[in-house]
DNA sequence: AGGGGGTAGTTATAAATGAAATCACCAAAA
DNA sequence: TTTTGGTGATTTCATTTATAACTACCCCCT
């Protein structure tokens, strides 16, 4: 329950008012989390993935054979976590990872036959998923949402160092 | 960078493109992240509070003495995560725990004369941060996102479990 | 040709987290 | 009054996650 019932019959509080569920910074942050905890929840249910693990299967399914530093750049992951995560699928043997020929030190991640059968599966559950949160919203709240969080993350984007990842979608 | 460069001479991708850079959990997850790291950067700088810590400050500001179970109520935190970041905050001086007259396992929380002080200090600096990340947003889209965030949220409640407080604002 | 400085990716170490166990207590029923 | 089931809060422990260190390599410069 967000806000308890009860009367407050107290006292001691500060002389101006602040209300964290009013706050910005910490609605989104509480917002994210539900809906990661909701996706991640079904990517685990269905696909047995992590969320990471999907962002990083999305990023060569749209890619094709990349390195992983690219899938870091387009997934806003660190290396850390791209490099574990495309450990886990190569693993679970969606992802096949060789050596970039034109680099020794680079690599090259490609999807096996079966992390695209899994891939063309988790697309669908991540759009419909998507789709029942903009069940909730107009049109026209979705799309400025969109939008607002596209020019809030590049207006502070500027002010903070390099992504690493963070919380889950 | 967030769309790399160079020319993708890359055949070998899925049919149906899905993109991370469009899809809502990932921004907003990118986007919390970013805010979160921002605004922990300069609680810790000025205060030396993390995100948690300013998050019971607060509430405990607004409500008065109050219980960790409450607190964690009006802060969406776990009442771990309260428990630990009410035992720093008693640390360091600006709250005092003292046990509920009227339930033996109870505790109550009130602030000291220094955390109303801190208090004070971090009301504004928050609300100072808030405003610059208004400053990249119209109006309109401000008070859009904010109750595109709450229906959101409201919405994602109620098919997911407790919040256990995630990441942070 | 052989440093020096830099990059790609992985691995190790340390700090933060969450789930479950624990402790102390309450309140209702027998 | 003792038992039973349950709640508030803390603590423990296994895992996750972040930071830093490391390995292997590239490339430019002399």
């Amino acid at each position: 329950m967000k806000s308890p019932k009860g009367k407050d019959a107290n006292p001691d509080r500060v002389p101006q008012p602040f209300d964290l569920e009013d706050f910005l910074p910490y609605r989104l942050s509480v917002t994210s989390n539900r809906v990661s905890r909701l996706f991640a929840a079904q990517y685990a249910a269905q696909f047995g993935l992590t969320i990471f693990e999907w962002r990083v299967l999305a990023v060569v399914g749209r890619l094709g054979t990349c390195s992983p530093t690219a899938v870091g750049e387009w997934s806003a992951m660190d290396k850390v976590k791209v490099s574990r995560a495309a450990a886990a699928l190569v693993a679970k043997g969606l992802l096949r990872q060789s050596l970039d020929p034109n680099d020794g030190r680079g690599r090259l991640l490609r999807m096996t036959r079966k992390g695209v059968t899994v891939h063309t599966g988790v697309v669908p559950l991540a759009r419909g998923l998507e789709a029942t949160l903009a069940d909730g919203l107009t049109k026209a709240e979705w799309a400025t949402l969109k939008k607002a969080l596209q020019k809030l993350s590049e207006h502070v984007g500027g002010m903070v160092g390099p992504d690493p990842g963070g919380a889950p979608d």
